[in-house]
DNA sequence: AGCAACTTACGCAAAAATGACGCAGAGTTG
DNA sequence: CAACTCTGCGTCATTTTTGCGTAAGTTGCT
């Protein structure tokens, strides 16, 4: 599954380090920054999934940067977690204010931390897992039901072939290529050779069988769902 | 609708307003209370839909009173929110542990309270509602009465293993995340390893003997029962 | 148009990675 | 203590990825 990228904001290497090591073992993909200017920077050329943000930052405060996340289209709905110090009450209002969706009091318990986390992402996954199913031609496509029919006949896909599918269907007649294809499966920066995509291509034209003429080849740029 | 009843306990005059206020803006119907003893009398008489707790009491503790509350059947099923001062994670996690729904550190931003205030009664209401028993196949789950019958014959559940039935059955052919099913069962802040999930899902299967096959394991999302 | 020279896609099969589950022990709760 | 729940590790099955050889498509040149 496409495992979500958190950037973690923190001056204190230790923090950073136990931040990391929990929500590596939770198996999110971290990204790490140390003042606002880095923040700003990876936020918009990375568009993590959520950000942790200390708001005790050298150079550019910590609300400065939530701020200025929150004012900037391209980064407005990356969902923000504070971490406060203790004492900093004026801070939590303001920040949440600004638009930060939560916050952690320091020290924290990494299972508190985990929560929120999870929790914050939970519902931008729910979302996600919502999204309506596509009827196309004579094939239906049902995400939350993880199931494909074929003239009301399901067939069998692999988590790969039926996101393949789904990402394609969904917009039938655009071309994707194929890093948008693993990118919108496994996450932006999941590194596989062409070949890989090629191959799932291929079993799922085979097991879609007659309908698998449906999925055409785009020489020299990638794949599209024929519209 | 008719307007929810909400418990408030707090000693500050201040915080107990800033409350009152905001709730009663967005609909509820509050009651309050000052000393531990006053809210387990209240809570008894009124049954209100939510209790919202401080910590810090005069008289008997704040995690004291959760535990009693949640220990007496009649007010078992009432939700807390804990609010608690920062920086006390020891409490939050006792608390939460002690069955308290969720938690507010304070100060706290009225939008914040609100918002989880919200989401706990929508959670509750849905429970409520869901209370049908579920009838598929050859099983059939009665909720109120925490009883599984396969063909007329009754299958002895524990907790988890029934609380993972219900949410699966209630929603045939739907796949569900491990975590959207340990969020069913012990809310959203709960936090175990997908292991925990998979054990109890065999553990199910073997208790379902032969329809135990109706739980489908959906590879790389979840599980999911036969439609 | 016809023909090289080159690029890109695909078939096949093996290698690598991942995910589910059994087992057993550790941790909790009552 | 007993029941229940959670975790870590090893194993096995399935899925995913890769590499190589061949087919198919493109381009440019005569």
């Amino acid at each position: 599954m496409a495992r979500e990228r958190i950037l973690v904001v923190d001056d204190e290497e230790d923090v950073l380090e136990l931040v990391r090591f929990n929500l590596d073992k939770n198996g999110y993909k971290i990204d790490t920054a140390v003042t606002g200017e880095q923040v700003l920077n990876k936020a918009r050329a990375k568009l993590p999934d959520l950000i942790i943000l200390d708001l005790m930052l050298p150079g550019i405060d910590g609300l400065e940067v939530c701020k200025t996340l929150k004012s900037d289209s391209k980064t407005a709905n990356i969902p923000i977690i504070m971490l406060t110090a203790k004492g900093e009450d004026a801070d939590i209002v303001s920040g949440l204010e600004l638009g930060a969706d939560d916050y952690v009091t320091k020290p924290f318990s990494p299972k508190i931390l985990i929560a929120r986390v999870r929790r914050i992402l939970q519902r931008n996954i729910a979302r996600e897992l919502d999204k309506a199913s596509v009827k196309i031609r004579e094939i239906v496509i049902n995400p939350s039901r993880r199931e494909v029919l074929l003239n009301n006949k399901p067939v069998d896909l692999t988590f790969t072939e039926f996101n393949t599918l789904y990402t394609l269907a969904k917009r039938p007649g655009q071309v994707f290529t194929r890093y948008q294809i693993v990118g919108a499966i496994r996450g932006e920066d999941y590194v596989v050779t062409d070949r890989a995509i090629d191959v799932q291509i291929v079993s799922l034209r085979k097991k879609l069988g007659s309908y698998g003429k449906y999925i055409e080849t785009v020489r020299g740029v990638g794949y599209r769902f024929k519209d």
